[in-house]
DNA sequence: CTGTTAGCGCGTTCAA
DNA sequence: TTGAACGCGCTAACAG
């Protein structure tokens, strides 16, 4: 039976060197404002007692809190089992760490983002493929908090780390017709809930469309000639979509908007022994592990990350920072995109 | 150029609705200790001015962080990278999740480990191969802090999780030489400071090598039979480790204490195409685009990164909890062992 | 049962 | 160099 023992406080040290607990703070934090014999009588005593400034009431006082804040927008279960979301995690914990910050992980909350927005003693959030509603928006508004956006749908207010979805989808979907492909099979993500009531706000699924048929417009086709599907963007999501669709049609390429779904259907291409095409996007890195490389369009996770890490430091700082940032993207040529027979 | 608006406050509802700021508490918190009225006449208010209560206000009055802390021992370009590491914070978030809890990664702050302790707000600290010496042992000590160790080294003080590291290594090693190796290669751990300092502290790579020498027994052979290195744990480390080696030596198999490093090793081996075994340890996950599986010794990342998470919650509540929790491993025969020659 | 007053937690900082 | 106020929500104790 552990004793609640009272922790050793400013005002301990204070009581022990006759200081006051001014005198205190400024021999740790501004050691020039106070004499030297001060400053040392007070570490001294800070030493005995084993005192260390309680971060937390520091961080209240000083309304701070040094740390990001990721938020998850489903379950750990299927986000942090995302290849892509972890590069783009890599990217903002470098940042992070630069800056002296934490970064804490923010999974939804009793099931909801809401109340996870709500309760998160962070001091600013980054969101990837989130939708950011009014509701949300609401929230940060009153808590003054900082968001930007990878990805996801929201509306121009929000600060916002992407590439350009419209000409890397048309380079995606061009790269394939080019091979002479005609059947296809595109995977899309979740169109998600906010983006469906509005109509304005562009969301990444909107915007690959829209890139998608520029890239038809060329061949004098439409979306409509191809065959179109959504899931989620694990590895299973993939091998299911892939399962579905072989039982009904037989396309000669499949084009994703997510490696992990590219992966999980090369994984039913194999098995059934199938050479069917797939093209991927993302780029996820290599584990040094693969033998066959994934055709796809490279976006860096890591860059996204970090760039969004920097414009959310630049907002917690009140500086200015760019509304939308756009990064590169390319095509990285693998092996499983081949002429169409 | 933002205003710095003041927030609504817990005082400005009061205000408002004309009740205190205790019924205004209440109202959020216990709405049965006041009456209906005066619930909904606050929650009214609350809704029209967009108060939400702070969290960070609240966490401090109630000493809490609501947040558990990943202590990473280095850098995140190097920490995150691990798989192994994935999975194990991949256990610790869903454990999280479900009590409600947010996941803060903590950096060494200033390249300190141990400034990085001072200063985390969370309530309570998972460590990853970490050595807790004196220093960090008295911070928590200070500031109330529970810890869990997985792995890393320590006294019998720290809660810990891990698996029986000298069978398993014993396990490890068996196996490799039932198939006739004798010229073998060890990649081992880095032996930390602390452990080098602490001879009663039993550090991993002291209890492996421990497990090694006891199944050496078995052929009367000895560690010096072997060739001995230690590497950190990326792949890069595995790649730079077989090249050393191969330089002055031509081992029949490599044993390592880490798959990162084994999946160096091989690609060293693929591309001067020779035929050499390998022997993990770990067991990363499948990520459904290996081709060739390793042979390793398995531990669940992921159950150690639950068990871990459980046992400090545990502690966070003021439970009892085991001092040492010890989980399953298997061997794990893949394709990578093979007979020696 | 309903509601209030007052003080707490702990470090920072303004005014003196 | 310091006393006192401050940040903001929680809660023990108390009154009606």
């Amino acid at each position: 039976m552990l004793m609640k023992v009272k922790r050793t406080t400013i005002q301990d040290i204070a009581d022990k060197t006759g200081y006051s607990k001014t005198a205190v703070s400024f021999a740790f934090n501004s050691p020039s404002r106070i004499s030297k014999e001060a400053v040392e009588a007070i570490l001294k005593a800070a030493e005995e007692l084993d005192y260390i400034p309680d971060p937390m009431a520091r961080n209240f006082s000083l309304g701070k809190h040094m740390s990001l804040g990721f938020l998850l927008p489903q379950r750990v279960e299927y986000t942090l089992m995302n290849p892509y979301m972890q590069e783009v995690m890599r990217g903002i914990a470098e940042v992070c760490q630069e800056h002296g910050y934490m970064l804490t992980l923010i999974p939804p909350l009793h099931s909801s983002v809401i109340e996870a927005v709500k309760n998160a003693t962070v001091d600013g959030i980054i969101t990837l493929g989130l939708a950011i509603d009014k509701n949300i928006k609401g929230i940060l508004r009153q808590r003054q908090m900082p968001i930007v956006a990878i990805d996801g749908s929201f509306d121009d207010e929000i600060h916002s780390v992407s590439v350009d979805d419209v000409s890397a989808a048309e380079l995606q979907l061009s790269k394939v017709l080019e091979k002479g492909h005609r059947d296809i099979a595109i995977i899309s993500l979740p169109e998600d809930a906010y983006a469906k009531r509005n109509s304005e706000a562009e969301s990444v699924v909107k915007k690959r469309k829209k890139g998608y048929m520029k890239a038809l417009e060329k061949y004098s086709m439409s979306l409509s000639d191809l065959t179109l599907v959504s899931t989620e963007t694990t590895l299973q999501d993939g091998i299911n979509a892939a399962r579905t669709i072989l039982k009904e049609k037989s396309p000669t390429c499949f084009v994703t908007m997510s490696d992990a779904v590219a992966l999980g259907i090369i994984e039913v291409l194999d098995e059934l022994n199938l050479n069917i095409s797939v093209i991927g996007f993302d780029g996820i890195e290599e584990d040094g592990f693969h033998t066959r490389r994934l055709t796809t369009i490279h976006q860096s996770g890591k860059e996204k990350g970090m760039r969004s890490a920097e414009v959310l430091f630049s907002l917690i700082n009140g500086e200015q920072a760019p509304i939308k940032t756009l990064i590169p993207y390319y095509f990285s040529e693998g092996t499983t995109l081949k002429e169409a027979l």
